[in-house]
DNA sequence: GGTCATCCCGCCCTCTGCTGGGATAAA
DNA sequence: ATTTATCCCAGCAGAGGGCGGGATGACC
């Protein structure tokens, strides 16, 4: 994969070090006494941060119940939840004194605590902090623990607040002063009002300039569990609460490797062989090796094709019952549990919500190491490298023709393969067109309304819509506009006009620069040259369709045809042979005229050089050495 | 420890829409 | 002959559906 993940919370998490190792002077002192970072973190950092999916996800039945107690006598194993303040108030001052003391402070400097966890409140806390002063590399796990102050609840608020006794607007936080205790056997008991904190240090959205600290995996032992995803409220909703043991002392037992944690030592051990690379599991069929029997049950299922798992209503059987449950929820009951809070989208998967969001946010964490492209997903990201190494899977059973995409094979199919060819009326004119992206195209160049009115170039018309102003011109297309003055004569086009116009004026602005003769238009020109002056010069011979009599003109042949009984020639009909005749018309004119002019010159200076034919302009003056006898 | 249900990640697919280049017709 | 408009086509990305399978909590 040549992509990276870019916005995935870092797994390395941090040690505060001790004091010794933070440099005050890269704090600034504020009058209020509390060190603040260079900037805080922006309204969108904890939630680009949040590891845990979309913050929606929390449902309001989880704001109303109680998430700390403040039972005195409890011992409160604390993991912390997803945190980030969106608003300014995070602010860490590391005290030079024994231990790391860890000041989050509201930024206004008000009085109230800050550990907001009610409604309405993100459930993040970031603390922003200078790279020079906690450097990833500095940083490890570490445990915090509230020296002073226990739990209070706000309950006018409905906000669950940590309040401190000695420091009102302080949360005093300090390494734990025997971590080793805790780590014991996997597991620890905290003492009575401590606290254990989590501090994940991850890259700020400045580029490497800040750290933000998260918090993280706020848990109260014994209340209902919380799920860690975002995308489980649904499901976690019907779950049972389970019975609260409030004087129970539980252990937690907790990976080195990861972030895990659980309080049962058989789901501990299973969860330490998933770092294990040992797989002791064989199959005996393609000799692939799994960590548990489990896996390699399910596995060779799919080998001997033993799907216990049929669905009631169709045909499709799955290995495990989950994928039974989630092909029903696709294919017939199409409940959707999950559902969008910013739109309608509802979703089978959690893992389509999260990734449905990114629409919403325009979080792109797949990033191409090649150009600047970042997909949403893996596929997009695995789909675009195909752009970069020229690979076109999909192949044409019919022509070979090789495609990057199975979408594109397939309208290829359709468009090449296929006999009936689907066709796409448009609504507004009779132009049927192939695809419907371009019937789109002639909708936006020829329907859409202009705010700037186009005019007919023939008349006064304007219009909003080009179809509408191509469609009049058309009635322009046979109108002989142009009117002679001088006699009868109409055209349709200005230069047939200015060509009729010579016929009074007696102009021939077109010179042969080998006899001096003059033409009234350049085609004339051309074939008197050709005819006199160009030794080259084959001339057609055209030859009567019945008797094969060989004439020099073509209107000659067709007077003999006429005569002969051969008819208008079969090819006449095409529209290429109209244009043909068109061009041959245009010919016939010119050696009629070439004739007539032929006649009128008694010397022909075929000693001349050819030279270069010179047009002169209309109303111009002829070369110097060329002299017209027209 | 085994098993089940659930969560979650990843992969692959389809459908959709936009874009730009080339071919062709029309002006 | 040249320019302009239109059509055809492939390339490419966005969004979402469906499924395989590993990890984990809970229960027996």
């Amino acid at each position: 994969m040549a992509g990276t993940e870019i916005s995935v919370p870092s797994e390395q998490f941090t040690k505060i070090k001790a004091p010794e190792l933070v440099p005050e002077v890269l704090l600034e002192e504020e009058e209020d006494g509390a060190c603040r970072g260079r900037e805080p973190p922006g309204p969108g950092d904890g939630q680009a941060l949040c590891p845990y999916g979309p913050l929606q996800a929390k449902g309001p039945e989880r704001e109303q119940e109680p998430l700390l107690t403040t039972e005195e006598s409890e011992k409160h194993v604390l993991t912390l939840q997803t945190v980030h303040f969106s608003e300014d108030v995070s602010w860490l001052s590391p005290q030079p004194q024994d231990g790391v003391q860890v000041t989050i402070q509201q930024a206004g400097g008000g009085p109230q605590p800050l550990l907001w966890l009610g409604e309405g409140a993100p459930p993040c806390v970031t603390i922003s902090l200078q790279e020079e002063v906690y450097s990833l590399q500095e940083m490890q796990v570490m445990e915090l623990h509230v020296l002073e102050g226990g739990l209070a609840r706000a309950s006018e608020e409905s906000k669950f607040v940590v309040s401190l006794a000695e420091s009102p607007g302080l949360l005093k936080l300090e390494k734990g002063q025997d971590e080793d205790r805790l780590l014991a056997e996997g597991g620890f008991e905290p003492q009575a009002g401590e606290q254990l904190f989590l501090v994940e240090a991850t890259p700020g959205d400045e580029g490497g300039e800040e750290i933000v600290l998260t918090i993280s995996n706020l848990h109260v032992e014994g209340q209902e569990d919380t799920p860690a995803s975002g995308q489980g409220h649904a499901d976690k909703a019907d779950s049972p609460k389970k019975p609260k043991k409030a004087k129970e002392v539980k252990r937690t037992f907790r990976c080195d490797s990861c972030m895990f944690t659980s309080s049962r030592i058989s789901s501990f051990n299973r969860h330490m062989k998933t770092h294990s690379t040992e797989k002791p599991h064989m199959c005996h069929l393609c000799l692939k090796a799994f960590r548990t029997v489990t896996l390699l049950r399910n596995h060779v299922n799919t080998h001997t094709g033993t799907r216990p798992y049929k669905c009631g209503d169709c045909d499709m059987a799955f290995v495990t019952s989950g994928e039974l449950v989630r092909h029903r929820r696709y294919k017939h009951t199409h409940e959707k549990p999950f559902k969008c809070s910013m739109c309608k989208y509802a979703s089978v998967e959690a893992s389509k919500l999260k990734r449905h969001i990114r629409s919403h946010t325009g979080e792109r964490p797949f990033q191409c190491l090649l150009c600047s492209y970042a997909s949403k997903d893996t596929y997009k990201l695995k789909r675009h490298m195909r752009t970069h190494s020229g690979e076109k899977p999909y192949e044409c059973h019919v022509c070979h023709a090789r495609f990057t995409q199975s979408g594109t094979l397939k309208i290829h199919i359709v468009q090449k393969h296929s006999e009936n060819v689907p066709k796409y009326q448009c609504p507004h004119c009779a132009t049927v067109i192939a695809r419907k992206s371009d019937l789109r195209v002639h909708l936006r160049n020829l329907h859409t309304y202009k705010a700037t009115e186009m005019k007919c170039r023939c008349c006064s018309a304007a219009f909003h819509e080009r179809y509408a102003l191509i469609q009049h011109q058309k009635t322009h297309k046979n109108e002989k506009r142009f009117k002679c003055e001088h006699c009868s004569y109409a055209c349709e086009q200005e230069r047939h006009m200015t060509v009729h116009i010579r016929t009074h004026t007696g102009e021939k602005p077109f010179t042969c620069l080998s006899c001096s003769k003059c033409f009234r238009q350049k085609q004339l020109l051309n074939a008197h040259f050709k005819k006199y002056h160009d030794a080259s010069f084959i001339p057609a011979v055209h030859g009567c369709p019945k008797c094969g009599k060989g004439f020099s003109r073509w209107s000659n042949m067709q007077r003999h045809s006429v005569k002969c009984g051969a008819g208008p020639g079969k090819a006449a009909a095409s529209g290429k042979v109209r244009r043909t005749k068109r061009k041959l018309a245009v010919r016939k004119e010119a050696i009629q005229e070439d004739e007539v002019a032929a006649k009128k010159v008694s010397t022909v200076r075929l000693e001349q050089c050819p030279g270069e034919v010179v047009p002169v302009p209309y109303g111009g003056v002829a070369p110097e050495g060329v002299t017209c006898d027209g």
